[in-house]
DNA sequence: CAAAGTTCCTGCGAGC
DNA sequence: TGCTCGCAGGAACTTT
């Protein structure tokens, strides 16, 4: 589920269930996901309140007030489901709470992918599920988030201040297909194969193209970048602004679906029709370093 | 068979 | 020739 629009919308929501409150308990159902968590993370983290929460790249960060921050990522098939005093009332079991939790489906899934459980002071709870196992949790100290090994080397926020210009500094003379380039968090961050796609396709670039050919002679972007820099931008916006996308039923922290998945142009759309006014092509699908590529062969050059 | 992510490894070719 | 670097592609992690 989880680009940058995703990762946003889930900000959003444990942004407005979090903070102010604080851990009371912190329950873990096995040792790791792609790593171990941190050493005695639960004492680590309970009794500290939550200050506030970011996002870096397709990270969560969630600061708390002792200067602590928990690096949360939810790899392919993470998410946080929120449940206040009231639902926790009503999912209450007497039952001990070991490989399985009591929210079970509750979390989309049968309570076996539950790993994280993090209760607060007002009796409310966030969940963390994640089937996969692909995402991580981590902590940190507030000022490390430059120099941690997995967030040194990202690039710019597609938000911030990243502009065509830069861009073409990172892309001159680059062999590698402009859409590997995309979803390299070295060049720019939140990128995921679903947007890289939808701002290739609107910006009439073909995947495969080599990176370099974007880029003039002198260093400069060409027009075609700056389409893609404002392409890829405004995607993501859209996709901000629609909760994220709903693929495999991807709902943000209270369950609500994503509807950026209405507006998708290529992806998951193999062999049907280009929706580019008066192009008449029809999307195909490709692989490129293993992962699926949908293009308009011929709109997209 | 494919899947929204990231890291690590191998092999190839270019260039010094 | 040998070394390093960049790059492409694949495997790995795992479950549905």
């Amino acid at each position: 589920m989880p680009e940058l629009p995703e990762v946003e919308t889930v900000r959003k929501g444990l942004e407005q269930a979090m903070i102010g409150r604080t851990l009371t308990e912190v329950i873990l159902r096995r040792e790791n996901l792609r790593f171990p968590f941190p050493e005695d993370f639960a004492s680590r983290v309970i009794g500290s309140k939550i200050d506030s929460i970011r996002r870096r790249a397709k990270y969560l960060l969630i600061d708390l007030d002792d200067g602590q921050v928990i690096l949360s990522h939810l790899g392919m098939s993470g998410r946080y489901t929120l449940f206040d005093a009231e639902k926790v009332n009503q999912f209450e079991t007497n039952g001990d709470i070991d490989r399985s939790s009591r929210f079970g489906s509750a979390t989309g899934f049968d309570g076996r992918h539950d790993h994280v459980e993090f209760r607060f002071d007002d009796g409310s709870t966030a969940v963390y599920t994640d089937p996969r196992r692909f995402g991580i949790m981590d902590l940190i100290d507030v000022g490390e988030e430059t120099i941690h090994p997995l967030l040194e080397s990202l690039g710019p926020e597609p938000f911030g201040d990243w502009n065509s210009k830069q861009l073409a500094q990172r892309l001159f003379k680059k062999t590698t297909s402009i859409k590997v380039a995309l979803l390299d968090q070295r060049v720019v961050v939140g990128v995921g194969n679903i947007y890289a796609c939808e701002a290739l396709h609107r910006s009439g670039i073909h995947p495969q193209r080599q990176s370099k050919t974007l880029v003039r002679k002198d260093g400069k972007p060409t027009k075609k970048l700056d389409l893609l820099v404002d392409n890829v931008v405004q995607v993501l916006e859209k996709a901000v602004e629609a909760g994220g996308s709903s693929l495999n039923d991807f709902a943000d922290v209270n369950g609500s679906l994503g509807y950026f998945g209405h507006q998708f142009q290529a992806y998951d759309r193999e062999d049907q029709p280009c929706l580019k006014a008066g192009c008449g092509g029809t999307i195909e699908r490709i692989t490129q370093s293993g992962r699926s590529t949908f293009l308009c062969p011929r709109c997209q050059r």
